[in-house]
DNA sequence: TATGCTGTGTGAAACCATTCACAGCGCCGG
DNA sequence: CCGGCGCTGTGAATGGTTTCACACAGCATA
């Protein structure tokens, strides 16, 4: 593979010339110009992205640092983000942190001399990454938080807004008749899992209701957590009408948790996930959930890091965007007391055309 | 950030004595190797990856290939590939193709400049990347292709023994009474589509079963082709007692179908999927499915490539994996002819314990 | 004592693109 | 006719690391 002198021998031009023309960086007439194009073609000349990132401090890698491709929301804001920065010339390297503080460091501090451009990440938890992520912006690159916010974050962000769903959602529940409300909740240092929480108590609230604090189980954001606590809540007295799962993952374990108790989703008890992911469309019955986008946050997030290298001293932008409640067969008013089984099934929106 | 030369500064020793401690490339003695340990510690002197890529003419990157990662397939793959980059102080940079060719190639010579040390594909289709990957190799990137193969790779591989579980999930449903049996294969032109094919019709050649090839259809390895390719065989004459999903998503599309039509799995109809995603346990019957693991899949890939950087001259390596026939709940015996559904359900594996 | 060898350390060259100060040229206005 | 300016193009300096040829000291051998 020849470089750059070499292509400036080829059509008689100075090193200079070449990269003007490559970067349009100053005027070039266009005889010299098409000679060096015309070499460029010929020999099939690519610059290295090496060299040039050393002389300009920077490269057209975007860094994204996530928890764990494995958990079902993830590869959909990675997909987002990975069409934007292609579209724009960019790479992406991905970073798992298995929320561990101490492995989301080590990729913090061995991305850095790469000089990504940009770097996106998903905090592992409530640690305050203000300090790391201050190197990257003396470095230069733009630095974006997405679904959830690190302590005292005062930076570029895209969030969900998660209070808002959550509320919905809830109130939901309790216009079908439901007062026996549970919620799983994610992790509480989570900015997202708290704010999911805010949104149910208000709704009660609003509703004029209260509730044992028993009723709120917070756990991890996995099946194992939905699955565990579902059987807590199943054995209370009384046995929630409702539950609102702080997202899909819980709700899987607590379908599969109220399948194991004999019960049954909706006519015993009914249950609203919350992200909305595909798979929530074929479990039986089809999942009920608070969607948004995974996509749109990860689009979002390397649009926001592209524009920010691009015009380094704008105003900071938190995005939020917005949820949609999407009933499915989940969920149905309460069982009448001591009555047989109800076998009313709300069927609302069957999206399967949509996605099949 | 403090550069080499400041090290050497700092701990009164040339460039070169630096880089010899740094890498381990020559004999220091204790004095000096101490000093610019401690000035590199006391600095927290981090060496520029893109420097040391330029000069060595390769940089501690992995690229990494794939269709989709929003397919559930290919998070696992990822995972795997990412645990080993890390632990060996590489990283992964993700690319998604779509299957498009075009798109494979743009992000094979967009890649190349980056000077990755490895290269991990799951080739678009069956074109001839040998040529494509050629100029990595000599470039002196490890090439590995994994999943399904290209035409004519003779290079290192990771791949599944595809045919035999294909053979081992018929021979199953055979087994259990079925005669009119279906298969629903992938894109004909992948590899691995086409030898679960092989394996099905092994199967039913050793059973000295023929069929009709109208019972074998050929679709997207997607929900989408599953469902519609389901509503075409659910319409045959004879109608099939049990299909082969050659995929999981296949699988998935062709248990909505089954829904659709107010038939019951397995009562009316056997299903078994390949791949055994997560979501398989999930759905409802619980999913019968070859299983595979991505993870390893991977993970394989992966330490292929990088024991091919340390040892360019090995001989060529083709893995192949095992797959698991994991019977759950979508499988039973053929409906007697004009009888009530018959209400046999196998229930073998609920390995709901060992993750949820 | 001269020679040769081993074990350490040095510093310059090389990798390749970008950028900056500057030079050459043609043209305009004075 | 000259000074000055705008437009193009030049080539050297630059960025940070690795590596190679070489130097030097110390020691053993002839």
């Amino acid at each position: 593979m020849p470089n750059m002198k070499q292509i400036a021998e080829l059509a008689g031009v100075s090193l200079g010339t070449v990269s003007h023309v490559l970067n349009d960086t100053a005027r070039v007439r266009e005889p010299l110009r098409k000679r060096v194009l015309d070499a460029v073609k010929t020999t099939g000349y690519q610059p290295s992205q090496l060299a040039r990132g050393l002389r300009r401090d920077k490269t057209n890698i975007l860094a994204m640092i996530i928890p764990d491709i494995l958990n079902p929301f993830f590869p959909g804001v990675v997909r987002g983000a990975e069409d934007v920065a292609f579209a724009n010339g960019y790479r992406l390297v991905l970073c798992n942190t298995d929320n561990d503080h101490a492995k989301e460091m080590m990729h913090l501090n061995a991305l850095r001399t790469y000089l990504p451009s940009g770097l996106i990440v998903i905090p592992s938890d409530f640690s305050d990454l203000t300090a790391q992520t201050e190197s990257y912006r003396n470095a230069g690159a733009a630095v974006v938080c997405i679904d959830r916010l690190p302590r005292n974050w005062d930076g570029d962000s895209v969030t969900i807004n998660n209070a808002a769903g959550a509320y919905h959602a809830t109130s939901y529940l309790i216009g079908l008749g439901h007062r026996q409300l549970a919620a799983i909740t994610g992790p509480l240092h989570l900015t997202n899992a708290q704010d999911r929480l805010k949104g149910f108590r208000r709704a009660l609230k609003k509703a004029g209701m209260d509730i044992d604090p028993g009723y709120m189980q917070e756990t991890t954001f996995d099946r194992a957590g939905g699955f565990a606590k579902t059987k807590i809540l199943l054995k209370m007295i009384p046995r929630p009408t409702a539950i609102l799962a702080c997202n899909d993952m819980i709700a899987l374990g607590a379908l599969l948790a109220i399948r194991e108790a004999g019960l049954h989703c909706p006519d015993d008890i009914s249950i609203i996930g919350f992200d909305g992911l595909d798979l929530t469309e074929t479990t039986s019955p089809q999942l009920s959930s608070v969607y948004q986008s995974p996509y749109q946050l990860g689009a979002e997030a390397a649009q926001l890091a592209l524009d920010r290298v691009a015009q380094k001293d704008s105003p900071v932008r938190q995005i939020v965007l917005k949820t949609e409640l999407r009933v499915r067969d989940s969920v149905a008013p309460p069982p009448k007391k001591d009555d047989a089984p109800v076998l009313i099934s709300l069927k609302k929106s069957r999206s399967l055309a949509a996605r099949a």
